[in-house]
DNA sequence: TTGATGATTCGCT
DNA sequence: GCGAATCATCAAT
C-alpha cells in the first residue's frame, strides 16, 4: 500500500558543483541526502547515513593514489560522476567522484536508509531486515542494482542521480571517525555517518568508538611487506 | 603471463 | 570474534 512516489518528484539531481569540493565536505554534506536510481525494474532510492572521502593522490587509501588505470580512470574525469568498481571477488561499491577534474578524489557510500523501492531490495539481498538492506558498501550496491555497467555515469541528469531536496537526517547528530577496512590513512578522520542511526555499518552501529579503529588488531603478521 | 592484493560480507563457534 | 570465499585489477617479469 505504499503510495509510490511515482507522482512526487523526489527533486532534481544536484548541480555538478556540488560535487566540485572537497571530498570531506562533500561526504558530510551527502549525508541525509536521497540518492536515486532509476533502474530498468523500478524506481530505487535511499538517504545516504554514511559516506567516506579519498582524496586521490594525497591518499594512499585511495584507488588513485598510485596513478591513472583503467578501472579508476572515472575518479580522474569530471565531478558529479559515479564511479563504480569490484572488490574481493564478489562486491561492487558506489562511489561519486569529487573535487575538480583530474585530482581523483571520491565520496565511497557506505549506507543508505531504504526511501523507495522496498520490496525491490529485499528481493535483490534476500534479506527482510530493513535496516540491513543496503548497509555496507557491498550492499549498498548490489540494494542498488549497480555493478560496472554504471562506471562513469553521470549523476546530473541521468538515470542515478541524488537529489537536492533538503538533507533529512532524522534528528541524528552528523559524527565523524576512521574509515573502515583500509590498514593506511587510519590516522584521518574521514568517514561521516549519522551518530546512532541503525542502518550505519561498523562495531556498534552509529556509535563512535574512540582510540580503536576497526581492524586494528586484526593484522598480527601484517602481509604489506613492500619494501 | 603470472602472482599478489583488496575501500567486504557471511556463516559458524 | 574469527576465518574463508572469490575474482577483477595491477605491477613486475
Amino acid at each position: 500500500m505504499r503510495k509510490a512516489a511515482s507522482g512526487a518528484a523526489p527533486g532534481r539531481p544536484l548541480p555538478r558543483a556540488f560535487y566540485a569540493r572537497d571530498p570531506v565536505v562533500v561526504a558530510r554534506a551527502v549525508l541525509g541526502r536521497l540518492l536515486v536510481h532509476d533502474s530498468p525494474q523500478g524506481r530505487v532510492s535511499g538517504l545516504i547515513v554514511e559516506a567516506e572521502a579519498y582524496r586521490g593522490a594525497d591518499d594512499p587509501a585511495s584507488h588513485a593514489y598510485r596513478g591513472r588505470t583503467a578501472r579508476n580512470a572515472a575518479m580522474f574525469g569530471e565531478p558529479g560522476h559515479a564511479y563504480v568498481y569490484f572488490t574481493y571477488g564478489m562486491h561492487h561499491c558506489l562511489n561519486l567522484v569529487t573535487g575538480p577534474a583530474g585530482k581523483a578524489s571520491a565520496v565511497l557510500v557506505r549506507a543508505l536508509e531504504p526511501v523507495e523501492g522496498g520490496e525491490l531490495m529485499r528481493e535483490r539481498r534476500g534479506t527482510s531486515a530493513t535496516a540491513r538492506l543496503a548497509r555496507g558498501p557491498g550492499n549498498v550496491a548490489r540494494a542498488l542494482g549497480i555493478t560496472r555497467a554504471q562506471d562513469g555515469l553521470d549523476l546530473v541528469g541521468g538515470a542515478l542521480w541524488l537529489s537536492d531536496l533538503p538533507p533529512r537526517r532524522g534528528g541524528h547528530r552528523i559524527a565523524r571517525g576512521p574509515r573502515i577496512g583500509i590498514r593506511v590513512g587510519l590516522d584521518r578522520d574521514w568517514r561521516c555517518f549519522l551518530e546512532g542511526h541503525p542502518c550505519v555499518s561498523g562495531p556498534a552501529g552509529g556509535t563512535p568508538r574512540e582510540g580503536r579503529a576497526r581492524g586494528a588488531g586484526r593484522f598480527p603478521a601484517p602481509r604489506l611487506t613492500r619494501p
